[in-house]
DNA sequence: TTAATATAGATGCAACTGCATATATCCATA
DNA sequence: TATGGATATATGCAGTTGCATCTATATTAA
């Protein structure tokens, strides 16, 4: 049993509490921000998640299995977020020499000029929904304490 | 700007670490949680919500727009899963005389059992993947956090 | 070598979601 | 009391997800 239970196995209401506020937060902050992203003709958020760890990988690219482990996305739904940003122009696969199973997911100029402009308005939406709410010793308790379920 | 910003309009690194955390922390637990249904046999966790909204109401009712109200499902969503529910017997339609647009749902003895067999994989599910990884402060500290999102 | 097994990535299909709109009814007011 | 607008719920359609499986290639071990 945990740390924190009553003895007949029901979690305590402070562990409820807290998984409601997980569900809550998450979907509220989630449709707030998925909203502004629309209302300025962006992309799903999702696109963004992949743009950046290409932008951050060295010579922009990645393997498909390297972006998954990044980004928690299912092997066959990056498969097809894939698709969705090479129709765009804004990565491309390429082959991959030393094992012809795999490819490298490149990034492209209108990547990531793509990824900056949705930055914009990522890094606003931020401040509204979540900064404007959070000291930044709160912020910091925040993160740590939802790192440990990760 | 909110009270926690950098001067060039870009969220701390405190609060991205947050929202990080936030999506990773729900997407994990959320997972764990709809894996151990799975291998109960157990329905999706989203017909819990509804379920139990029905089992704490008076008489075991309510209108369709008051179970939005309280589990945050979109209108379209909600009235398919109902479909769902009343297709497997766990809850029924019936008329709403004081207004013919209206429906009460109403939870079956099905339903109810339903949610019972749920709530016991449920709370085990709680009690491993939240209630193990907090004390009671902790918990009661987290969740008073993630309220301020809500 | 060859056969068995594992890994990388793609895809058909059914279920689910979001969006827009439909249908039925109610309410306010001219 | 007719009419315009609001409310409650349902639904067609296109896009997305999950599941299972496929293809192609690599690795291991006999």
């Amino acid at each position: 049993m945990g740390k924190t239970s009553l003895q007949n196995g029901t979690p305590s209401p402070a562990i409820t509490r807290a998984w409601i506020g997980l569900m809550r937060a998450q979907q509220r902050v989630l449709a707030a921000i998925e909203k502004d992203f629309k209302s300025a003709g962006l992309p799903p958020l999702g696109w963004y998640d992949v743009l950046w760890e290409l932008v951050k990988a060295d010579g922009g690219r990645l393997r498909p299995f390297e972006i998954e482990a990044r980004t928690l996305l299912a092997q066959y739904n990056l498969s097809r977020l894939i698709d969705r940003l090479e129709r765009e122009g804004l990565v491309r696969r390429e082959t991959f020499d030393a094992d012809s199973r795999g490819r490298w997911i490149v990034i492209t100029e209108e990547g990531r000029a793509m990824r900056e402009r949705m930055w914009q308005t990522y890094a606003r939406s931020l401040e509204r929904h979540i900064g404007d709410k959070f000291s930044e010793a709160e912020a910091r308790e925040l993160a740590a304490l939802l790192s440990r379920l990760a």
